[in-house]
RNA sequence: GGUGCUAUGGCCGAGCGGUUAGGCACAGGUCUGCAAAACCUGCUACAGCGGUUCGAUUCCGCUUGGCACCUCCA
């Protein structure tokens, strides 16, 4: 099998990855908070993690890929005022909380579907472990590491820093932790600032709320991907995905957790996708400067000067390495739609379709195998394969990978491709393009509706008129025709093999 | 204040101690009744100041700027 490289923050460097059970991988992902609809930047991890996805299996590898659904205990504002937004965003939409979590979940499935996103093997709620965080509440208090303290139950920070290190995977001191945490007014149940709630007490008009041993409340956010992953993938797993903004504290508190509970981190490999900024900005729901994917396939949002298409944003997202940030404007989206459609292009010049799913290639590249019937391919073409797994192999690097990918764009548009070239080329495109980097050709995806076979119908005759026109060399009635049309939204263009039209 | 990241040509964005990243835009060309598209060619940048080195955009230091986390956040 093929080496892959990731790079570890828990290291900070990268390293060759190798998986607990040779052949299998398991991998988690801090899924989305249900409460609202997903934004660009909720793309990035959806479209990084499911590259790699994608790519493990494409290796050789089982996968078995947990994403959770967030849909209770994650808290507003600090813990001691214990509003969850879920709740809150019901009580605003006067709804059952698990209606808001209906629906957001729904649209969030119906966005990443449009972003070609594979589903992970197991989606799994919080709501749905309520019983086994309870559980793991009560192994942390039995270990030690917590207290209880006014029907809430809190991880005690200080004491597992004087075992363990908490901090080792966003690289603070207890003391720099402290340094910078606001000071809480008024009461709190917590003996110091850094202690973080495992099991939070509900007041009276919290919505969401579970019995347990200390009395009805709800389990802290950070201890519900501690417990779905071990549930799922036992008790050390190899990789753990999510966003930046979550290494600390989120991430740290499932290690301390994790720790405290199973006497094990739990996690190999800690892998964190940057930040896609606006203006250099973070796009966050908190700074209110983000635009929701639905917005961006509509263009319906005054940041847009139109719509985009979802596999213009998953290639904008692909062009970019997942550790670096990322900006978003117009003139970098419609650069990126270019080159993708001139990818796309090439795709189809070759002949190539896109698989159903990914499968698992034999031998690296695996084209040297699979073009055996028509001999094989160049060097040139070897070269530029094994270019781009070794891009993808070496910390996912898809830049890299879609640069070489042009290179094969230039060599298919030159022409005269040989055979043994044109059918590696075109098992690279299924393979790569379409497989592990799940890009789609939008424009082959092909129409079906009734309406649009109808328009095709017509245009046919429309512009068979035209053809004859323009065959008499009738300019003036070939122009009225293609203006006529263009004010429909209808593009006519000429081309040796005849004239073609888009909509819009 | 603490911790970490970053500064690349008109824009987006890779990368590396000595070699063209790539895409978009732009310019020229091919094609074409025109237009558009497509294709071909061109476009050589690495914040500033020092240092290490035969050689630095790439390593080190300083300066200046930007960002993220430390509070919910993908």
């Amino acid at each position: 099998m093929r080496n892959l490289y990731l790079t570890n923050t828990l290291t900070r460097r990268k390293e060759l990855f190798t998986p607990i059970h040779p052949g299998h991988v398991g991998m988690y992902v801090c899924g989305p908070t249900v409460y609202g609809d997903a934004h660009l930047g909720h793309a990035r991890p959806g479209v990084t993690y499911d590259v790699l996805f994608r790519l493990l299996k494409h290796l050789g590898y089982k996968v078995r890929y947990v994403r959770n659904i967030t849909d209770v205990g994650h808290l507003e504002h600090d813990a001691d005022e214990g509003e969850d937004k879920i709740a809150k965003k019901a009580k605003l939409e006067d709804l059952e909380p698990m209606e808001v979590v209906q629906t957001y979940t729904e649209r969030y499935h119906e966005a990443m579907r449009l972003l070609n996103v594979e589903s992970p093997s197991i989606e799994p709620r919080a709501s749905g472990h309520i019983i086994e965080q309870i559980e793991t509440v009560k192994m942390i208090l039995k270990a030690g590491y917590a207290y209880e303290s006014n029907g809430s139950v809190y991880f005690d920070v200080e004491k597992y820093n004087r075992d363990f290190h908490y901090g080792v995977l966003s690289g603070r001191s207890l003391e720099a932790t402290l340094e910078g945490t606001r000071s809480l007014d008024g009461q709190t149940d917590k003996r110091a600032p850094y202690d973080f709630a495992i099991w939070k007490k509900a007041e009276p008009e919290h919505i969401m709320r579970w019995p347990s041993p200390w009395g009805e409340g709800f389990p802290g956010w950070h201890l519900e991907c501690s417990v779905m992953g071990e549930k799922y993938l036992g008790k050390e797993f190899d990789i753990h995905g999510g966003g930046m903004d979550l290494m600390f504290p989120h991430h740290e508190c499932e290690i301390a957790q994790n720790q405290a509970s199973r006497g094990t981190q739990g996690v190999h490999y800690w892998v964190h996708n940057n930040m896609i900024t606006i203006n250099g900005q973070k796009m966050g729901k908190s700074l209110g400067n983000f635009i929701t994917l639905p917005e961006l396939f509509s263009g319906k949002h005054p940041k847009l000067d139109r719509a985009y298409s979802p596999m213009t944003i998953r290639f904008f997202i692909l062009q970019a390495h997942y550790r670096s940030t990322l900006d978003f404007s117009n003139e970098a989206l419609q650069a990126a739609e270019k080159g993708y459609k001139r990818l796309m292009q090439a795709g189809r010049e070759l002949g190539a379709g896109c698989p159903v799913e990914v499968t698992a290639a034999e031998g690296f590249p695996p084209a040297e195998k699979s073009v055996d019937a028509g001999g094989n391919p160049s060097a040139a073409v070897a070269a530029l394969i094994e270019n781009v797994y070794e891009a993808l192999c070496d910390d996912l690097n898809t830049p890299i990978a879609i640069a070489h990918l042009f290179e094969a764009v230039k060599m298919v548009n030159a022409g005269n491709l040989p055979e043994a070239d044109k059918a590696a080329l075109k098992k690279l495109f299924e393979d790569v393009v379409y497989g592990v980097l799940g890009l789609r050709d939008e424009e082959a995806a092909g129409s079906s509706g009734k309406a649009e076979k109808a328009l095709e119908g017509v245009m046919d005759i429309v512009l068979e008129d035209r053809r004859k026109a323009r065959a008499e060399k009738n300019w003036a009635e070939s122009d009225r025709i293609r203006d006529l049309l263009a004010s429909f939204g209808i593009t006519v263009k000429d081309t040796k093999e005849g004239a073609t039209w888009t909509l819009e």
